[in-house]
DNA sequence: TTCTACCTTGTAATGATTGTAATATTAGAA
DNA sequence: TTCTAATATTACAATCATTACAAGGTAGAA
């Protein structure tokens, strides 16, 4: 993915953020796991390998930046840490309750999409859509223990 | 209010939940404070003064237990802390970035109306919408700043 | 090179929430 | 009523994500 950094670098460029490496590492992470929507935590965890010298400190105040920036989209869904998405465009999230998988969801619906930006007069910057359940994977699960004696 | 403590008891029973007095008060201090959308702290500081012996653990507990119970629903569009709801009927909220204030909104939308209990497979048990912004108030002051005028 | 602005780092502090163990209260049996 | 087991409440310690702070590092302008 060489040619894919030059694009990461573009990115930081264009929002006046300098490309340091930290940062560069830290946004190519992000792009490169956007099903993931990594915590801190898995963002450093991950990186301490290209870089033994980063600082948890670094990946918190660089995430910040990225956020104020709107280069990424932090998703709150559990209650407990944010979750970091590179993928910006209006989208909303489901969390399985059991797995804890955190999934895309694309719905067809004017507030979904973010067409309106002002709501009973509230002017609208963020909209954030999250579905708690029971995943697809989970549901067929139900009551299949390890061992089992499973289908015919 | 003395009427509404015996629905307030009546809500505890039909879940399974003893009534003690100390679930009685959480669960009035949340009935009399819909748009509040209050913090554990909040709850606790206020009903301190009627119990004065009361732990903010008990409030913890108590709030968890209606919770698990559906008796409340859970807010987190601020993302560091759980706001309690006391009306549970499917509505989103919306969160004013300058003054903090929570406000109930309600969307005409299949989603967003709880109709849809399966979306791409997965089972749907919560649905949160959180609306992030500058509130219809805020909106209007801008500029209105008692005397300087300050940078951002 | 030297200066200056900005980055990165390590560590301490904060704040919400949970874990734990002792004490208190309650409902039901005797 | 009295005793007893189950449940609730309390005080306090521990945890975990996040932020604050202070010190050292880096790159580019002059
Ligand atoms: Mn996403
Ligand atoms: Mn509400
Ligand atoms: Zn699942
Ligand atoms: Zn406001």
């Amino acid at each position: 993915m060489i040619t894919n950094m030059e694009k990461i670098k573009t990115l930081l460029k264009e929002k006046g953020i300098k490309p340091t490496f930290q940062r560069l590492k830290i946004l190519e992470y992000l792009s490169n796991n956007l099903n993931n929507h990594p915590t801190v935590e898995m963002v450093y965890e991950k990186l301490l390998n290209d870089i033994p010298t980063l600082s948890l400190t670094t990946v918190y105040n660089t995430l910040n930046n990225f956020l104020e920036k709107r280069l990424v989209f932090g998703v709150t869904i559990t209650g407990t840490e944010v979750r970091y998405d590179f993928n910006t465009d209006y989208h909303h999230h489901f969390l399985c309750k059991k797995c804890g998988q955190i999934i895309d969801i694309d719905l067809k619906c004017a507030y979904a999409e973010g067409e309106k930006s002002i709501i009973s007069g509230h002017r609208i910057d963020e909209i954030h859509g999250y579905f708690k359940g029971i995943c697809k994977a989970c549901s067929k699960n139900v009551g299949k223990k390890p061992k089992s004696r499973s289908s015919s």
